[in-house]
DNA sequence: GGCTAGCACTCGGTAACCTTGAGTGCCAGA
DNA sequence: TCTGGCACTCAAGGTTACCGAGTGCTAGCC
């Protein structure tokens, strides 16, 4: 374990390197007034620190520049989320009470805010099942002589849609009747428990119901399960100096795949920073990601995260994602479009 | 006017520089042996060339690059776009056959296609007037005591969905019977020309079914229009090297307003190619901008693009915009999911 | 014993300089 | 009108030297 003071001195350098980008001198550190401590101490200090794998120097006349261990012990250390800065509360604020509208499209544009936040990547999976909600209203529609669309209003407002490609010619009144069985076996059910279905005696008519409640089941892993939305990603060009590291980084940003996964597996690990080459991904070894989960109805939906260099602010981004997941998960949950903040702005106790 | 020999040479220069993206010398040219002529000849070409503008030199011993106005004479020289390669038709076909679904799920995974094809970034924007197409049905859903969904499937298959948020609680029957007044009203009808509304003399759900009709149609201009999708922008770091140029691209990308008016403006003025500075975006001086505009039910609607270097494939970059934005009017047209490619395929005649 | 001042040492970065070679411009001759 | 030849230019790459930031270590101080 680390002594009071060499803790101090690594929190000193991690914080410095966050904000210069460049190796710390022991000069500097000293010179911060934390300690009344002499340069060469500091250097004494350093050079435990990196036998102990937290500092690393690049070369022998630079300064010191923090390992991933190092961050780690620096996140670790934090006090919890810092508050928001005013300005963002109310960008937040703002953001929510005017953005209603599609799942999907809250979703694209939450990825905006949280990369506005935070200035980095931003990433937002969508419910991989999604929202269990209940069916308040479903319907059928013809649109021409072998496509039918299945829509289905959820309890959150969602829309949920599915063109059922017919084999055969239905007439209206079939498919008007087929809505009206498969609206009686759904409507006010939730999407994993449907009614049965009330037989009609016509053949086509019932196929047609039974396919649309199916269409709207099955769906649960189907379309837009895990789809992604990255916010932001220009972002990255700026974090990093490197061409070949942004290019990288931005080549993984539209691997859609990759990005669930990576999500998902730090939250799996319970995580909720990754740092470096804590998350497994090596092209993104420069990179550590914040995560948390949002909620749909008390349920774990989706993921939020933010994507930035290793030397990134942790603490904006931990409140940023924070805060994010908490409003999407009332935005998104039943009768949810609350207003307040309070309890996330004072949760800190400084640090 | 350039006689047939410069013509050649600039052409050579334009080709050469899109491929090496090196300065293009004399002998190079010479020894390609379209002319049969010496690298002297061709330098003293040229010069003439330089002079009048199409060439520049970046410094005394440097080959020669093309200038905005080299480009512009090689792109209306282009015989008519490309046919696009067989391996690139199959993915527009398999792409089309394969997606049906909302507008803007359809338009976003389009961007991502034009991308994919070009090897730039492809920018889509949404219509600016939505679909005129005729309204299939309208329903009503009541999600909470004041809140009111509006929910209509529109003829070629998308959902529009708008919010009502009520000051008076209504009734579920209240609500059924403004959907079922709104429908009448609607259903069959063009959002432009909608039909009179029959009064039930029950004052609630008459207003309630006004503000439903109402916020269809209000909604021309409201919300997805002049939504604009950007796929594959990280390609814009692979085709550029400094890192400057690279930030300012992404940046731009991510503007929205921004893409619309400039794809706007450059259909304005009735142009298919904008060469580097020609589109009157500075910072976008290195870039060039490939667009075709896609119809709906045979308006134009929307813009499908490309956003490329100036030393971008002008050919490849226009037969695949080319064929998008047709395949993309057909899918979205009424009864559209049209799977010839062939009058596009063979449109070349070689150059 | 812990801290510090002092000093030698290391090594990346920058500037100055040279060399190389690709490519041009121009001229004289076929 | 074209071409071979030649002098000229200039970016790129390599070498050398120097500077200075920062370290590690040691001897002395509190």
């Amino acid at each position: 374990m680390l002594d009071e003071r060499k803790a101090t001195i690594l929190r000193a350098v991690v914080e410095s390197h966050i904000r210069t980008a460049q190796p710390v001198s022991s000069s500097f550190i000293a010179q911060l007034g934390d300690l009344g401590v002499s340069p060469a101490t500091v250097r004494n200090e350093m050079a435990v620190l990196e036998q102990d794998g937290y500092l690393f120097q690049p070369h022998a006349s630079a300064g010191r520049v923090p390992t991933d261990k190092g961050y780690r012990f620096f996140v670790d250390s934090l006090s919890g989320p810092a508050p928001l800065a005013a300005a963002q509360s109310e960008l937040v604020r703002l953001f929510f009470a005017r953005t209603h509208g599609e799942l999907e499209r809250m979703l694209a544009e939450t990825s905006g805010l949280l990369s506005r936040l935070t200035d980095y990547a931003a990433v937002v999976v969508a419910p991989s099942a999604p929202e269990p909600g209940r069916v308040r209203s479903l319907q059928l529609v013809k649109l021409s002589t072998h496509l039918v669309l299945v829509v289905a209003v959820l309890g959150n407002g969602a829309v949920e849609r599915r063109p059922l490609e017919l084999s055969a010619e239905v007439s209206d009144a079939q498919v008007d009747r087929a809505g009206a069985s498969a609206a009686v076996s759904l409507v006010g059910a939730t999407l994993d428990k449907p009614g049965a279905l009330t037989l009609s005696g016509d053949l086509a008519v019932d196929a047609l119901a039974g396919a649309a409640v199916q269409a709207l089941l099955t769906t649960e892993q189907a379309p837009g399960a895990g789809q992604v939305w990255v916010g932001g990603a220009a972002r990255m060009a700026v974090a990093f100096e490197a061409v070949g590291t942004i290019r990288t980084v931005l080549g993984i940003l539209e691997e859609q795949y990759v990005l669930v996964t990576l999500l998902k597996d730090v939250l799996d690990r319970g995580l909720t920073v990754a740092i470096g080459a804590e998350h497994g991904i090596l092209p993104l070894a420069d990179c550590s990601v914040v995560v948390a989960p949002y909620e749909v109805d008390g349920e774990r939906a989706g993921t939020v995260g933010v994507l930035g260099p290793t030397r990134m602010h942790y603490d904006q981004a931990l409140a940023a994602v924070a805060v994010v997941s908490k409003k999407l998960s009332r935005a998104l949950s039943e009768g949810g479009d609350g207003d307040d903040l309070g309890d996330l702005e004072k949760s800190s106790t400084g640090g």
